[in-house]
DNA sequence: CGGACGGCCTGGGAGC
DNA sequence: TGCTCCCAGGCCGTCC
């Protein structure tokens, strides 16, 4: 599931198509694309790459004259760079033919991931209602305090909620309350100083390892030149109940929380 | 307003 | 072996 290193690594990988043009798009999932193909297409060829951004988990393209195309992986979605347009995997729904010879390759097994189309001084919807990012210098432990204290709630909803804090999942959200040392279910009032001096650490904490092991690879993520990250080599909670606690022996439990399955530690994380 | 839940999808695994 | 069923989950829309 991509959520914020794994697209962070992505857009990093893409940077070698800035200053390039697109020249054609074509897809077999037509309804991936916002607002319709037909137009998405019109307006997007010829057109060249001026940037490539993230935020949150979208990827933000802005192209000639500022018009943007933006992409949510969801679930399964990701870039692929190739040489020619033999399909490097089996679910390659959309083709960019990039100036120079490159092709931009769009995987999706389960046809989630959405690309939409923005026209110049509109603003997009999808980024409208996103909260503060995490990384940003900005992202400092009294905004975070100053955030979370008008919540009410179970902590891995909170952090789950993309009107809070941007681009954590339900990996990294299981990975920050096994790190923090706090039960997932808490509720937020009952945090203490303590407890949200180190969600705070730990948000940055682990986001920034994802990056730096080039994400976390479960089922399909793989970087633009269909590497797998390194960071599911080193998790400590998510999808590991059933096995032990890797600090002490315990076997980790798991509990859905607003629909989402979630492993911890019962012991290293107790219940507040 | 906010929490719960269904829908969107497909591949993979469990169970029979 | 092969069939069916269920599950995974980000986000949105709907309902209570």
């Amino acid at each position: 599931m991509p959520e914020l290193p794994e697209v962070e690594t992505q857009v990093r990988d893409l940077q070698i198509l800035v200053g390039h043009k697109i020249l054609t798009v074509t897809t077999d999932t037509p309804k991936a694309f916002r607002p319709t193909f037909t137009i998405f297409q019109k307006c997007i060829e010829g057109k060249k790459i001026l940037a490539i951004e993230r935020r949150a988990k979208f990827l933000v393209f802005t192209l000639t004259k500022n018009w943007k195309m933006i992409v949510h992986f969801r679930m399964t979605g990701h870039f692929l760079l190739a040489k020619n347009s033999a399909p490097l995997e089996k679910c390659i729904r959309h083709f960019f033919q990039i100036s120079g010879g490159t092709v931009l390759q769009f995987s999706d097994i389960r046809k989630f991931a959405t690309l939409e189309l923005v026209a110049p001084n509109t603003k997009s919807v999808s980024l409208e209602k996103l909260g503060v990012e995490p990384l940003d210098r900005e992202f400092t432990f009294l905004k975070f305090r100053e955030i979370i204290k008008k919540k009410k709630g179970k902590l891995k909803a909170f952090l789950l909620d993309q009107k809070n804090v941007v681009g954590i999942g339900n990996i990294y959200a299981d990975e920050i309350c096994f790190a923090s040392s706090i039960h997932p279910a808490a509720e937020i009032q009952n945090l203490s100083e303590v407890d949200l001096k180190n969600v705070f650490r730990e948000i940055k904490k682990q986001l920034k390892k994802g990056i730096r092991n080039r994400g976390t690879t479960i089922g399909e993520y793989v970087d633009a030149c269909g590497q797998s990250g390194r960071n599911q080599l080193s998790l400590m909670a998510y999808k590991r109940h059933g096995q032990e606690c890797q600090v002490c022996g315990t076997l980790l439990q798991k509990m859905k929380i607003v629909q989402r399955t979630t492993s911890f530690c019962p012991r290293c994380q107790i219940k507040i």
